[in-house]
Order: structure tokens, then C-alpha cells, then sequence
RNA sequence: CGGGGUGUCGUAUACCGGUAGUACGCAUGGUUUGGGACCAUGUCGACUGGGUUCGAUUCCCAGCACCCCGACCA
């Protein structure tokens, strides 16, 4: 995408009602757009990153044998009423229409999901079924904050399954705890599966995948030999004492963020909406069920507070909008300009067949520091710099984002293997 | 929801009971071109409603919006 074309701007200052790290530098570089607090519009550059997560969230939820479906948004006010949650669910909206009949929109969706289920899962034979979606979700937070950490309106993928014995479901929470780890590493982010409280969903012991940054809003006990990780909250034990899995390390506190959420729901979901399957011998039976969630805007907003620096953001390759910035620079003399310009040209047409997502800032009339400071807010992971110098050494100057180390690279060939680093192909 | 704070051009800010100033942006022209460069000209503003006052953007009250702390957190 040529950066000329591209709407948005960057912006020098932060908006004064932001605060948070993850919103200041979203909202200058212009991923995000706010529209009231807890609310976001996804920009271009945003909806990238966005989809680059949910792509990678997508990938290990198929691998475990989720079958991706898109639930309706505005939901009927019956089930909710069923299981109990339209009264005692504080953050779930209700909507009145014209006629007095109520709605709700999916804050989670046990109420939608466990109904299609059943529909179809009649046998032992048919199950396990894992469901799963991701879109948006709409929550009456009394407080929104921490930018697009926590708002009324945000993205999420949630997996709901259905077993027919509580071994089975025991299985699949583990393989599914190891999926939602590969995705936070992914990520480019360090998460710690953090034993917490079921809350109001199930009094049995859940997992926080929890990422230790300053702007977290959890307190966690991590063992510093094992991968022992319980949330403050619920913890038995205190800093400093022996880890009591492994015997072997302390545990450590540190101040965590939550990126995903999994409980074991027991059959509460299926009694309350009569999901009912024919065991082996022919008797009826509830289902055992859990409920997997990730925040994906949230997660978006970790990684941004986890990985930036003081010039802006730095995004993991994997998530990154584009795997390259290319920026043409040059002065006024109109005939350098136009040989600048035209390897620049050639350049972002190369690098696009080899399959590199290029933003090219053909924008060489403006200053240089300003596209060169734009280009750190951005946070692309590597920035291919054109200018007469670099059309006099023959080489062209790459820089990544993360580590500022520079070298000349000659060809396209060569480019696309350092960006690569053969993680890709 | 309890407590606290803030509302001034598009953004960030200053001053002020009596012409609202600056920077960035934007527009035009010019000088620049390896780190948000410079000059000139122009453009754009007091959240809403009451009250006090000769006069309110400024003081007071209410509402609304936003932020922070807490509570809450499927």
C-alpha cells in the first residue's frame, strides 16, 4: 500500500483523555479512532493488526478441532432469562424496542451456543462438538479504561465445548491450554497460565493466561523454577514461600495482564437450557461444557504495551500491519528525485510479488525527519530506506524496528530473507 | 455505583470578569531534505443550560462528556 493513498495520518501529540500507553500510540499513529469511552473504530492500519491476530487465534482453534461459526448479535431476551443471566449478569445490555419487546446483545454466549449444540448432538457418537466465534462483544462496563483494554464494546473469540464425560472434557481443557499458550507465543508475547477464580460462570478453579507488563491490572504469584502461576486472589500461598508443585523455586509477584480466560462450566449451561445426549446405554445426559475465551482487541492492546518503546510501537512480525516499511527519501533536485522515486517503485513492486505486505511512503516531498519518526510510531518491524545515498552505495538501508541494527542490502532476494528469517516459508 | 479531576481552534496548550494568544495541523507561496526543519500569508475555537454581573470563556449551580482511584469484572 502506498502510504500516499493510505487516509489516516499520524499524529504528533496524544489526545489528552488518553492516558494509557496502548491508546496514546494507537490513537497517534492512527490504528484506532475513539468513538466514547470503551468504544474503538478499527482503522486500517488497525483492522491489519486485528485480523492478523484473529488469524492466528483462528489457525489454533481449527487445529484443535473447532469448527468456526458466526452467532447472531442481537439476541432474544428468553435464554438469558433461562439461565438466570439477564438478571444476574450486571454488564449484559437490554434493549427495548418499539414495541416493548426485549433484546440482548452477546456479551458471551452460552445462552445462543448451547442451543445450536443441542440441536444436532444427540449422541455420544456426536460428541465432542467445540464451537467457536470470533466478533464483537458488547458489555455495560460501569467503567471503561486502560484504552482498548477494557471497553463496552470489544473484539473476542470465544470457543464453547461440549463433551460427553468429564474426562474427556478434562483432555481437552489441557490441549486447549497448550493452544492458547502457542498463540500468546505467537503473539510475540510470554503468558502464564494463572490459576484464578471461576466467578459467577463455575465455582470450580479457572485459567488466566496472564502477561506480566506495568499495566497490568492483576496481581499474580509465578514459581520461578516451574510454570506454577496462581492469581494473588485465590493464592494459598505468599511471595517468597516455596513453590508448592515443584518444591524446588519461590514464588515470585508481579503485576499481570489477562489475555484469555478457560472454565470447566460443568453441566450448569446445559440443565438451564435442557441440552440433553443418549449415553451408551441409552440414557439421557447432560453434557459437560466449557467456555474458551481470548480477548482479541485486548490482546492487541498487550502487545502494544508490551512491546513499545519511547519512539513508538514495535510489533512482532506476526502481527505487524505490514512486514516492511519502505520510505523513499530524496532533496529538491528534480532529476535525483525521479531516480530516487522510480527504484523506490520498482523496488515496492518486487518486494509485493515476492509476498512481502509493503507500505511504501512515497510521500518525498515531505521533510524526512517527519517520515522517519512517523515511520518509528508505526512500528513495522523493518524499514527499507531509498535515497540518493543508497542509490550511490548501490545498496539499500534496512533497519529493524526492534533492535535499530541497520546493514545494506543489495537485492530483493537478500531483503526478503533477512524480513523472513525463514519463519514464514 | 462511591470518591476525585478536567472540559478553550482538528490536536496539544496559554492567559483572562472587559480585543482569546501560541505550537502543530490544514491552505497558498518560497527555502529546505537522514530524525516531527524554516520564512511569509491565510484558515479554524471557549461542552450545554441556568444564575450572579453593566459585562462571563473566566465566578456559582445543574446537566452532559471524558479521565483517574476504588468497587465490579463471564
Amino acid at each position: 500500500m502506498k502510504q500516499s493513498h493510505l487516509f489516516t495520518k499520524t499524529q504528533k501529540f496524544a489526545p489528552k483523555d488518553e492516558i494509557t500507553k496502548n491508546a496514546q500510540l494507537l490513537s497517534r499513529a492512527g490504528y484506532i479512532h475513539k468513538e466514547m469511552a470503551g468504544v474503538y473504530s478499527y482503522l486500517p492500519l488497525g483492522l491489519r493488526v486485528l485480523k492478523k491476530i484473529e488469524d492466528i487465534v483462528r489457525h489454533e482453534m481449527d487445529n484443535i478441532g473447532g469448527q468456526e461459526i458466526r452467532m447472531a448479535t442481537l439476541h432474544p431476551s428468553e435464554p438469558w432469562k433461562k439461565t438466570g443471566a439477564w438478571n444476574n449478569v450486571d454488564v449484559v445490555f437490554k434493549i427495548n424496542s418499539r414495541t416493548e419487546k426485549e433484546y440482548t446483545v452477546g456479551q458471551s454466549e452460552e445462552e445462543i451456543v448451547t442451543p445450536i449444540a443441542g440441536e444436532y448432538a444427540k449422541s455420544y457418537k456426536d460428541l465432542p462438538v467445540m464451537i467457536y466465534q470470533i466478533g464483537q462483544k458488547y458489555r455495560d462496563e460501569l467503567r471503561a479504561k486502560s484504552g482498548i483494554m477494557r471497553g463496552r464494546e470489544f473484539g473476542m473469540k470465544d470457543m464453547y465445548s461440549f463433551h460427553s464425560t468429564q474426562e474427556d472434557f478434562d483432555n481437552f481443557y489441557e490441549v486447549a491450554k497448550d493452544a492458547y499458550l502457542r498463540i500468546y507465543t505467537q503473539c510475540g508475547l510470554e503468558a502464564k497460565a494463572t490459576e484464578a477464580a471461576g466467578g459467577s460462570f463455575s465455582e470450580k478453579i479457572s485459567y488466566e493466561f496472564m502477561v506480566i507488563t506495568d499495566a497490568g491490572e492483576d496481581d499474580i504469584f509465578y514459581c520461578t523454577s516451574c510454570s506454577y502461576c496462581v492469581n494473588v486472589e485465590i493464592s494459598k500461598q505468599n511471595e517468597a514461600d516455596t513453590c508448592t508443585r515443584c518444591n524446588k523455586g519461590t514464588l515470585k509477584r508481579a503485576k499481570a495482564s489477562e489475555v484469555g480466560n478457560i472454565f470447566d462450566l460443568g453441566t450448569k449451561y446445559a440443565k438451564a437450557l435442557s441440552f440433553q445426549f443418549k449415553d451408551t446405554e441409552g440414557k439421557n445426559q447432560y453434557p459437560i461444557m466449557g467456555c474458551f475465551g481470548i480477548g482479541t482487541t485486548r490482546l492487541m492492546g498487550v502487545i502494544v504495551e508490551a512491546l513499545s518503546d519511547d519512539k513508538g510501537i514495535v510489533w512482532p512480525a506476526s502481527v505487524a500491519p505490514f512486514d516492511l516499511h519502505l520510505v523513499a527519501i530524496s532533496g529538491k533536485d528534480k532529476e535525483k528525485q525521479a531516480l530516487v522515486s522510480a527504484k523506490a517503485d520498482e523496488l515496492y513492486t518486487a518486494l509485493h510479488k515476492a509476498g512481502v505486505e509493503v507500505l511504501y511512503d512515497d510521500r518525498i516531498d515531505l521533510s524526512t525527519g517527519v517520515r522517519l519518526a512517523e515511520s518509528d510510531l508505526l512500528g513495522i518491524p523493518y524499514r527499507l530506506v531509498v535515497s540518493e545515498k543508497t542509490l550511490e552505495k548501490g545498496a539499500f538501508e534496512l533497519t529493524t524496528r526492534a533492535t535499530k541494527d541497520t546493514e545494506y542490502v543489495s537485492t530483493v532476494q537478500l531483503i526478503v530473507g533477512k524480513i523472513f528469517k525463514g519463519s514464514r516459508y
